[in-house]
DNA sequence: AGGTAACCACACCGGTAGGTATACTCGCGA
DNA sequence: TCGCGAGTATACCTACCGGTGTGGTTACCT
Protein backbone atom coordinates (compact mmCIF):
# COMPACT_ATOMS: atom_id res chain seq x y z
CA UNK A 1 0.00 0.00 0.00
CA UNK A 2 2.68 2.55 -0.76
CA UNK A 3 1.79 5.48 -2.39
CA UNK A 4 3.48 6.64 -5.75
CA UNK A 5 3.70 3.30 -6.18
CA UNK A 6 4.51 4.49 -10.05
CA UNK A 7 1.97 4.32 -12.24
CA UNK A 8 -0.05 6.86 -14.72
CA UNK A 9 -0.13 9.70 -12.19
CA UNK A 10 -3.68 11.71 -12.30
CA UNK A 11 -4.02 15.11 -13.29
CA UNK A 12 -3.28 16.62 -9.70
CA UNK A 13 -0.23 13.89 -9.49
CA UNK A 14 1.27 15.70 -12.66
CA UNK A 15 0.72 19.45 -11.74
CA UNK A 16 2.17 18.68 -8.14
CA UNK A 17 5.29 17.08 -9.48
CA UNK A 18 5.62 19.46 -11.84
CA UNK A 19 5.18 22.12 -9.55
CA UNK A 20 7.02 20.75 -6.67
CA UNK A 21 9.94 20.03 -9.40
CA UNK A 22 10.60 23.38 -10.19
CA UNK A 23 10.16 24.96 -6.50
CA UNK A 24 12.62 22.45 -5.40
CA UNK A 25 14.99 23.31 -8.30
CA UNK A 26 15.00 26.51 -8.06
CA UNK A 27 14.39 27.29 -4.41
CA UNK A 28 16.20 24.13 -3.05
CA UNK A 29 13.94 21.43 -1.44
CA UNK A 30 14.14 22.47 2.27
CA UNK A 31 12.95 25.92 1.46
CA UNK A 32 9.71 24.91 0.22
CA UNK A 33 7.09 24.32 1.86
CA UNK A 34 4.22 21.69 1.12
CA UNK A 35 1.68 24.17 1.66
CA UNK A 36 3.64 26.24 -0.93
CA UNK A 37 3.44 23.71 -3.47
CA UNK A 38 -0.23 22.82 -2.43
CA UNK A 39 -1.19 26.64 -3.54
CA UNK A 40 0.70 26.71 -6.83
CA UNK A 41 -0.25 23.47 -8.34
CA UNK A 42 -3.97 24.77 -7.14
CA UNK A 43 -4.45 21.47 -4.77
CA UNK A 44 -5.04 20.90 -1.50
CA UNK A 45 -1.93 19.65 0.64
CA UNK A 46 -4.63 16.40 1.58
CA UNK A 47 -4.41 15.48 -2.24
CA UNK A 48 -0.49 16.04 -2.43
CA UNK A 49 -0.57 12.95 0.79
CA UNK A 50 -3.08 11.01 -0.72
CA UNK A 51 -1.04 10.83 -4.01
CA UNK A 52 2.99 11.03 -2.49
CA UNK A 53 2.55 9.90 1.22
CA UNK A 54 5.43 12.26 1.93
CA UNK A 55 7.60 15.00 1.15
CA UNK A 56 9.95 12.75 1.14
CA UNK A 57 8.50 10.51 -1.75
CA UNK A 58 7.46 13.60 -3.64
CA UNK A 59 11.02 14.43 -3.47
CA UNK A 60 12.54 11.29 -4.63
CA UNK A 61 9.90 11.44 -7.72
CA UNK A 62 10.99 14.76 -8.09
CA UNK A 63 14.73 13.50 -8.30
CA UNK A 64 13.74 10.54 -10.40
CA UNK A 65 11.91 12.26 -13.20
CA UNK A 66 14.51 14.67 -13.32
CA UNK A 67 17.66 12.25 -13.91
CA UNK A 68 15.62 10.49 -16.21
CA UNK A 69 14.97 13.42 -18.65
CA UNK A 70 18.83 14.06 -18.25
CA UNK A 71 19.32 10.62 -19.34
CA UNK A 72 17.08 10.30 -22.03
CA UNK A 73 18.97 14.20 -22.95
CA UNK A 74 22.30 12.86 -23.47
CA UNK A 75 21.38 9.59 -25.52
CA UNK A 76 19.59 11.36 -28.00
CA UNK A 77 22.70 13.87 -28.65
CA UNK A 78 24.86 10.63 -28.78
CA UNK A 79 22.42 9.36 -31.96
CA UNK A 80 24.64 11.19 -34.45
CA UNK A 81 27.83 10.63 -33.07
CA UNK A 82 29.60 7.74 -34.69
CA UNK A 83 33.03 8.16 -33.60
CA UNK A 84 33.78 7.37 -29.79
CA UNK A 85 35.37 10.92 -29.79
CA UNK A 86 32.64 12.17 -31.28
CA UNK A 87 30.53 10.60 -28.94
CA UNK A 88 32.36 12.16 -25.63
CA UNK A 89 31.68 15.60 -27.22
CA UNK A 90 28.32 15.07 -27.49
CA UNK A 91 27.94 14.45 -24.01
CA UNK A 92 29.85 17.66 -23.14
CA UNK A 93 27.81 19.22 -26.07
CA UNK A 94 24.29 18.11 -24.31
CA UNK A 95 25.45 19.60 -21.34
CA UNK A 96 26.11 23.02 -23.13
CA UNK A 97 22.57 23.24 -24.05
CA UNK A 98 21.22 21.75 -21.01
CA UNK A 99 22.50 24.06 -19.42
CA UNK A 100 21.45 27.22 -21.48
CA UNK A 101 18.12 25.73 -20.90
CA UNK A 102 17.31 24.56 -17.54
CA UNK A 103 19.98 24.66 -15.35
CA UNK A 104 21.18 27.90 -14.54
CA UNK A 105 21.17 26.47 -10.88
CA UNK A 106 23.89 23.93 -10.76
CA UNK A 107 22.95 20.02 -11.14
CA UNK A 108 19.45 18.89 -9.28
CA UNK A 109 21.70 15.76 -8.12
CA UNK A 110 24.41 17.52 -6.65
CA UNK A 111 21.86 19.95 -5.09
CA UNK A 112 20.39 17.72 -3.70
CA UNK A 113 22.71 15.45 -2.13
CA UNK A 114 24.09 18.40 -0.32
CA UNK A 115 20.50 19.53 1.09
CA UNK A 116 19.39 15.86 1.88
CA UNK A 117 22.04 15.83 4.50
CA UNK A 118 20.85 12.49 6.22
CA UNK A 119 22.25 9.41 4.86
CA UNK A 120 19.23 7.47 4.95
CA UNK A 121 17.40 9.52 2.95
CA UNK A 122 16.50 7.76 -0.31
CA UNK A 123 17.08 11.19 -2.50
CA UNK A 124 20.66 10.41 -2.55
CA UNK A 125 20.41 7.22 -4.38
CA UNK A 126 19.28 8.67 -6.87
CA UNK A 127 22.00 11.57 -7.53
CA UNK A 128 24.22 8.74 -6.70
CA UNK A 129 22.88 6.88 -9.40
CA UNK A 130 22.79 9.71 -11.92
CA UNK A 131 26.61 10.10 -11.28
CA UNK A 132 27.81 6.40 -11.47
CA UNK A 133 25.53 6.04 -14.81
CA UNK A 134 27.76 8.90 -16.31
CA UNK A 135 30.97 7.33 -15.56
CA UNK A 136 29.53 3.92 -16.83
CA UNK A 137 28.55 5.65 -19.80
CA UNK A 138 31.61 7.36 -20.96
CA UNK A 139 34.01 4.67 -20.19
CA UNK A 140 31.89 2.23 -22.61
CA UNK A 141 32.72 5.13 -25.10
CA UNK A 142 36.61 5.39 -24.50
CA UNK A 143 36.62 1.52 -23.57
CA UNK A 144 35.54 1.36 -27.58
CA UNK A 145 38.36 3.63 -28.63
CA UNK A 146 40.93 1.53 -27.06
CA UNK A 147 42.10 3.57 -24.12
CA UNK A 148 44.78 1.64 -21.66
CA UNK A 149 42.40 2.74 -18.41
CA UNK A 150 39.27 3.48 -19.66
CA UNK A 151 37.89 3.94 -16.25
CA UNK A 152 40.25 6.83 -15.49
CA UNK A 153 40.22 8.56 -18.51
CA UNK A 154 36.55 8.23 -17.91
CA UNK A 155 36.78 9.48 -14.46
CA UNK A 156 38.65 12.67 -15.56
CA UNK A 157 35.82 13.46 -18.17
CA UNK A 158 33.46 13.41 -15.76
CA UNK A 159 35.33 15.79 -13.47
CA UNK A 160 35.33 18.14 -16.23
CA UNK A 161 31.71 17.98 -16.65
CA UNK A 162 31.06 18.61 -13.02
CA UNK A 163 33.35 20.93 -12.81
CA UNK A 164 31.54 22.82 -15.78
CA UNK A 165 28.30 22.92 -13.84
CA UNK A 166 29.93 24.68 -10.65
CA UNK A 167 31.36 27.14 -13.06
CA UNK A 168 27.95 27.38 -14.68
CA UNK A 169 26.01 28.23 -11.45
CA UNK A 170 28.51 29.73 -9.53
CA UNK A 171 30.30 31.74 -11.89
CA UNK A 172 27.85 31.95 -14.41
CA UNK A 173 30.43 31.14 -16.98
CA UNK A 174 27.89 30.33 -19.94
CA UNK A 175 30.60 28.90 -21.65
CA UNK A 176 31.89 26.80 -19.29
CA UNK A 177 30.56 23.77 -20.94
CA UNK A 178 32.70 24.53 -24.09
CA UNK A 179 35.78 25.08 -22.36
CA UNK A 180 35.81 21.40 -20.52
CA UNK A 181 35.08 20.22 -23.81
CA UNK A 182 37.75 21.82 -25.13
CA UNK A 183 39.72 20.24 -21.97
CA UNK A 184 38.08 16.78 -22.99
CA UNK A 185 39.14 16.59 -26.54
CA UNK A 186 43.05 17.68 -25.05
CA UNK A 187 43.12 14.90 -23.23
CA UNK A 188 41.71 12.56 -25.24
CA UNK A 189 44.76 13.40 -28.13
CA UNK A 190 46.98 12.46 -25.25
CA UNK A 191 45.58 9.70 -24.52
CA UNK A 192 45.49 7.97 -28.29
CA UNK A 193 42.15 9.03 -29.35
CA UNK A 194 42.71 11.41 -32.38
CA UNK A 195 40.68 13.83 -33.84
CA UNK A 196 38.79 12.47 -36.95
CA UNK A 197 38.30 14.27 -40.10
CA UNK A 198 34.51 15.53 -39.61
CA UNK A 199 36.17 17.55 -36.26
CA UNK A 200 36.86 20.33 -39.15
CA UNK A 201 34.22 22.92 -37.60
CA UNK A 202 35.34 22.42 -33.78
CA UNK A 203 35.25 25.39 -31.93
CA UNK A 204 37.63 25.45 -29.09
CA UNK B 1 26.80 49.45 15.03
CA UNK B 2 27.05 46.38 13.16
CA UNK B 3 27.65 42.91 15.35
CA UNK B 4 30.47 41.01 14.14
CA UNK B 5 32.29 44.32 13.31
CA UNK B 6 35.15 41.58 13.00
CA UNK B 7 37.94 41.54 15.47
CA UNK B 8 38.80 40.00 18.65
CA UNK B 9 36.25 37.39 19.33
CA UNK B 10 35.10 36.66 22.98
CA UNK B 11 35.62 33.30 24.00
CA UNK B 12 32.11 32.48 23.62
CA UNK B 13 31.76 33.65 20.28
CA UNK B 14 34.81 31.68 18.74
CA UNK B 15 33.12 28.77 20.59
CA UNK B 16 29.67 30.07 18.66
CA UNK B 17 31.71 30.05 15.55
CA UNK B 18 33.47 26.91 15.93
CA UNK B 19 30.47 24.48 16.63
CA UNK B 20 28.47 26.42 13.72
CA UNK B 21 30.83 25.89 11.26
CA UNK B 22 30.79 21.94 12.16
CA UNK B 23 26.98 21.73 12.69
CA UNK B 24 26.58 23.94 9.34
CA UNK B 25 29.41 21.82 6.80
CA UNK B 26 28.16 18.48 8.21
CA UNK B 27 24.44 19.00 8.46
CA UNK B 28 23.78 21.84 6.27
CA UNK B 29 22.75 25.51 6.53
CA UNK B 30 19.33 25.54 6.67
CA UNK B 31 18.62 22.39 8.91
CA UNK B 32 20.48 23.53 11.93
CA UNK B 33 19.10 25.71 14.22
CA UNK B 34 19.92 28.60 16.23
CA UNK B 35 18.42 26.61 19.54
CA UNK B 36 20.77 23.92 18.65
CA UNK B 37 24.03 25.81 18.01
CA UNK B 38 23.46 27.68 21.75
CA UNK B 39 22.95 24.47 22.92
CA UNK B 40 25.96 22.30 21.81
CA UNK B 41 28.18 25.91 22.29
CA UNK B 42 27.49 25.71 25.81
CA UNK B 43 25.92 29.15 25.08
CA UNK B 44 22.46 31.19 25.37
CA UNK B 45 21.08 32.40 22.18
CA UNK B 46 21.12 36.00 23.47
CA UNK B 47 25.01 35.26 23.60
CA UNK B 48 24.77 34.50 20.04
CA UNK B 49 22.47 37.08 18.36
CA UNK B 50 24.90 39.99 20.97
CA UNK B 51 27.55 38.45 18.87
CA UNK B 52 26.75 37.57 15.54
CA UNK B 53 23.05 39.97 15.05
CA UNK B 54 21.40 36.89 13.37
CA UNK B 55 21.72 33.60 11.63
CA UNK B 56 22.83 35.42 8.21
CA UNK B 57 25.83 36.71 9.96
CA UNK B 58 26.68 33.92 11.61
CA UNK B 59 26.66 32.21 8.21
CA UNK B 60 28.81 35.36 6.69
CA UNK B 61 31.17 34.57 9.41
CA UNK B 62 31.76 30.54 9.32
CA UNK B 63 31.93 30.69 5.31
CA UNK B 64 34.79 33.73 5.76
CA UNK B 65 36.59 31.42 8.37
CA UNK B 66 36.71 28.63 6.34
CA UNK B 67 37.46 30.47 3.22
CA UNK B 68 40.48 31.93 4.68
CA UNK B 69 42.03 28.75 6.12
CA UNK B 70 41.77 26.83 2.83
CA UNK B 71 43.30 29.68 1.09
CA UNK B 72 46.17 29.48 3.66
CA UNK B 73 46.24 25.48 3.08
CA UNK B 74 46.97 26.09 -0.56
CA UNK B 75 49.08 28.65 -0.18
CA UNK B 76 51.13 26.70 2.44
CA UNK B 77 51.38 23.88 -0.43
CA UNK B 78 52.38 26.11 -2.72
CA UNK B 79 55.44 27.44 -1.11
CA UNK B 80 58.00 24.15 -1.39
CA UNK B 81 57.59 23.69 -5.50
CA UNK B 82 59.63 26.28 -7.71
CA UNK B 83 58.37 25.38 -11.12
CA UNK B 84 54.63 26.37 -12.51
CA UNK B 85 53.98 22.88 -13.06
CA UNK B 86 54.97 21.84 -9.16
CA UNK B 87 52.64 24.82 -7.98
CA UNK B 88 49.74 23.37 -10.24
CA UNK B 89 50.68 19.64 -8.88
CA UNK B 90 50.79 21.35 -4.95
CA UNK B 91 47.25 22.58 -5.37
CA UNK B 92 45.97 19.03 -5.99
CA UNK B 93 48.13 17.83 -3.57
CA UNK B 94 46.26 20.42 -1.23
CA UNK B 95 43.16 19.36 -2.44
CA UNK B 96 43.79 15.90 -2.03
CA UNK B 97 45.39 15.92 1.66
CA UNK B 98 42.59 18.43 2.42
CA UNK B 99 39.53 16.45 1.27
CA UNK B 100 40.85 13.65 3.60
CA UNK B 101 41.24 15.82 6.50
CA UNK B 102 37.87 17.41 6.89
CA UNK B 103 35.81 17.53 3.36
CA UNK B 104 34.05 14.35 3.42
CA UNK B 105 31.04 16.02 2.61
CA UNK B 106 31.77 18.35 -0.46
CA UNK B 107 32.90 22.33 -1.01
CA UNK B 108 31.24 23.73 1.75
CA UNK B 109 30.93 26.99 -0.21
CA UNK B 110 29.34 24.86 -3.19
CA UNK B 111 26.90 23.70 -0.50
CA UNK B 112 26.48 27.13 0.82
CA UNK B 113 25.91 28.32 -2.69
CA UNK B 114 23.60 25.79 -3.55
CA UNK B 115 21.60 26.23 -0.01
CA UNK B 116 21.15 30.35 0.15
CA UNK B 117 19.12 29.82 -2.58
CA UNK B 118 18.25 34.06 -2.12
CA UNK B 119 20.70 35.77 -4.20
CA UNK B 120 20.74 38.81 -2.06
CA UNK B 121 22.10 36.33 0.90
CA UNK B 122 25.85 37.55 1.48
CA UNK B 123 27.02 33.82 1.74
CA UNK B 124 26.88 33.67 -1.88
CA UNK B 125 29.84 36.07 -2.87
CA UNK B 126 31.96 34.41 -0.14
CA UNK B 127 31.69 31.54 -2.16
CA UNK B 128 31.97 33.40 -5.32
CA UNK B 129 35.07 34.87 -3.85
CA UNK B 130 36.62 31.37 -3.26
CA UNK B 131 36.16 30.08 -7.06
CA UNK B 132 37.40 33.13 -8.46
CA UNK B 133 40.34 33.15 -5.87
CA UNK B 134 41.33 29.87 -6.94
CA UNK B 135 40.65 30.92 -10.88
CA UNK B 136 42.99 33.69 -10.45
CA UNK B 137 45.64 31.67 -8.65
CA UNK B 138 45.94 28.88 -11.31
CA UNK B 139 45.91 31.81 -14.00
CA UNK B 140 49.14 33.09 -12.42
CA UNK B 141 50.56 30.40 -12.37
CA UNK B 142 50.27 28.71 -15.30
CA UNK B 143 50.68 32.32 -17.32
CA UNK B 144 54.16 31.83 -15.74
CA UNK B 145 54.61 28.88 -17.63
CA UNK B 146 54.73 31.17 -21.14
CA UNK B 147 51.18 29.46 -21.95
CA UNK B 148 49.60 30.64 -24.86
CA UNK B 149 45.73 31.23 -23.28
CA UNK B 150 46.41 30.77 -19.57
CA UNK B 151 42.87 31.62 -18.33
CA UNK B 152 41.22 28.57 -20.29
CA UNK B 153 43.97 26.42 -19.09
CA UNK B 154 43.37 27.55 -15.70
CA UNK B 155 39.52 27.43 -15.90
CA UNK B 156 39.53 23.89 -16.81
CA UNK B 157 42.01 22.84 -14.39
CA UNK B 158 39.55 24.73 -11.97
CA UNK B 159 36.65 22.57 -13.48
CA UNK B 160 39.32 19.61 -12.33
CA UNK B 161 39.26 20.70 -8.74
CA UNK B 162 35.47 21.03 -8.33
CA UNK B 163 34.97 17.74 -10.00
CA UNK B 164 37.06 15.88 -7.65
CA UNK B 165 35.38 17.34 -4.60
CA UNK B 166 32.30 16.17 -6.25
CA UNK B 167 33.47 12.65 -7.28
CA UNK B 168 34.81 12.41 -3.55
CA UNK B 169 31.37 13.58 -1.60
CA UNK B 170 28.57 11.80 -3.93
CA UNK B 171 30.70 8.70 -5.02
CA UNK B 172 32.77 8.02 -2.37
CA UNK B 173 36.50 8.18 -4.19
CA UNK B 174 38.77 8.68 -2.09
CA UNK B 175 41.74 9.25 -4.77
CA UNK B 176 39.65 11.83 -6.91
CA UNK B 177 42.06 14.37 -6.07
CA UNK B 178 44.69 12.21 -7.66
CA UNK B 179 43.28 11.26 -10.96
CA UNK B 180 42.18 14.85 -11.12
CA UNK B 181 45.89 15.70 -10.50
CA UNK B 182 46.95 13.03 -13.41
CA UNK B 183 44.44 14.83 -15.75
CA UNK B 184 45.67 18.49 -15.03
CA UNK B 185 49.39 16.62 -15.48
CA UNK B 186 48.32 15.68 -19.32
CA UNK B 187 46.51 18.60 -19.85
CA UNK B 188 49.59 20.57 -18.82
CA UNK B 189 51.59 18.70 -20.81
CA UNK B 190 49.38 19.38 -23.90
CA UNK B 191 49.97 22.84 -23.49
CA UNK B 192 53.72 23.14 -23.56
CA UNK B 193 54.35 22.85 -19.71
CA UNK B 194 56.36 20.11 -19.38
CA UNK B 195 57.32 17.58 -16.91
CA UNK B 196 60.64 18.44 -14.88
CA UNK B 197 63.85 16.13 -13.32
CA UNK B 198 61.71 16.51 -10.38
CA UNK B 199 58.57 15.08 -11.34
CA UNK B 200 59.97 11.38 -11.46
CA UNK B 201 58.16 10.01 -7.99
CA UNK B 202 54.86 11.26 -9.78
CA UNK B 203 52.48 8.09 -8.90
CA UNK B 204 49.70 8.37 -11.65
C1' DA C 1 -28.02 1.72 -7.81
C1' DG C 2 -23.85 1.27 -5.59
C1' DG C 3 -19.06 1.71 -5.05
C1' DT C 4 -14.94 3.87 -5.42
C1' DA C 5 -11.09 6.96 -6.98
C1' DA C 6 -9.98 11.58 -7.20
C1' DC C 7 -10.49 15.47 -5.74
C1' DC C 8 -12.03 19.97 -2.64
C1' DA C 9 -12.42 22.88 1.70
C1' DC C 10 -11.01 23.54 6.14
C1' DA C 11 -9.59 22.90 10.62
C1' DC C 12 -6.26 21.12 13.42
C1' DC C 13 -1.86 18.87 15.55
C1' DG C 14 2.88 19.16 17.85
C1' DG C 15 7.23 20.84 16.86
C1' DT C 16 10.52 24.07 15.68
C1' DA C 17 12.20 28.07 13.29
C1' DG C 18 14.50 32.87 13.94
C1' DG C 19 14.44 36.36 17.08
C1' DT C 20 13.31 39.41 21.39
C1' DA C 21 12.52 40.85 26.39
C1' DT C 22 13.53 41.00 31.15
C1' DA C 23 16.29 40.54 34.82
C1' DC C 24 20.33 39.06 37.06
C1' DT C 25 25.63 37.92 37.91
C1' DC C 26 30.49 38.32 37.41
C1' DG C 27 35.05 40.42 36.72
C1' DC C 28 37.77 44.19 35.19
C1' DG C 29 39.58 48.79 34.47
C1' DA C 30 39.14 53.84 35.56
C1' DT D 1 33.35 52.41 43.98
C1' DC D 2 31.18 52.39 40.01
C1' DG D 3 30.10 51.33 35.30
C1' DC D 4 30.26 48.34 31.69
C1' DG D 5 30.99 44.37 28.76
C1' DA D 6 30.22 39.58 28.68
C1' DG D 7 27.73 36.40 30.01
C1' DT D 8 23.66 33.55 32.36
C1' DA D 9 18.63 31.95 32.76
C1' DT D 10 14.06 31.81 31.29
C1' DA D 11 10.12 33.01 29.11
C1' DC D 12 8.03 34.54 25.24
C1' DC D 13 6.75 36.13 20.30
C1' DT D 14 5.03 35.08 15.51
C1' DA D 15 5.44 32.26 11.65
C1' DC D 16 5.74 28.18 9.48
C1' DC D 17 6.94 23.29 9.19
C1' DG D 18 5.32 18.34 7.85
C1' DG D 19 1.39 15.86 8.43
C1' DT D 20 -3.66 14.29 9.69
C1' DG D 21 -8.78 14.08 10.15
C1' DT D 22 -13.46 15.05 8.74
C1' DG D 23 -16.67 15.61 5.61
C1' DG D 24 -18.35 16.50 1.19
C1' DT D 25 -18.60 16.58 -4.21
C1' DT D 26 -18.03 14.81 -8.75
C1' DA D 27 -17.63 11.28 -12.27
C1' DC D 28 -16.84 7.08 -13.94
C1' DC D 29 -17.17 1.68 -13.62
C1' DT D 30 -19.85 -2.13 -12.72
Amino acid sequence: MTAVATRPLTPAARRILAVASELFYTRGINTVGMELVAERASVTKKTIYDRFGSKQELVVAYLRVRDERWRDYVTDHLAGARTPRARVVATFDALHTWMEAENPRGCAMVNAYTELSDPEHPGRAVAEGQKRWLRSLLTEIVADAGVADPAALAESLAMLHEGAVVARSVLGDTRAALTACAAARTLMTAHGIAADASEAAGQR
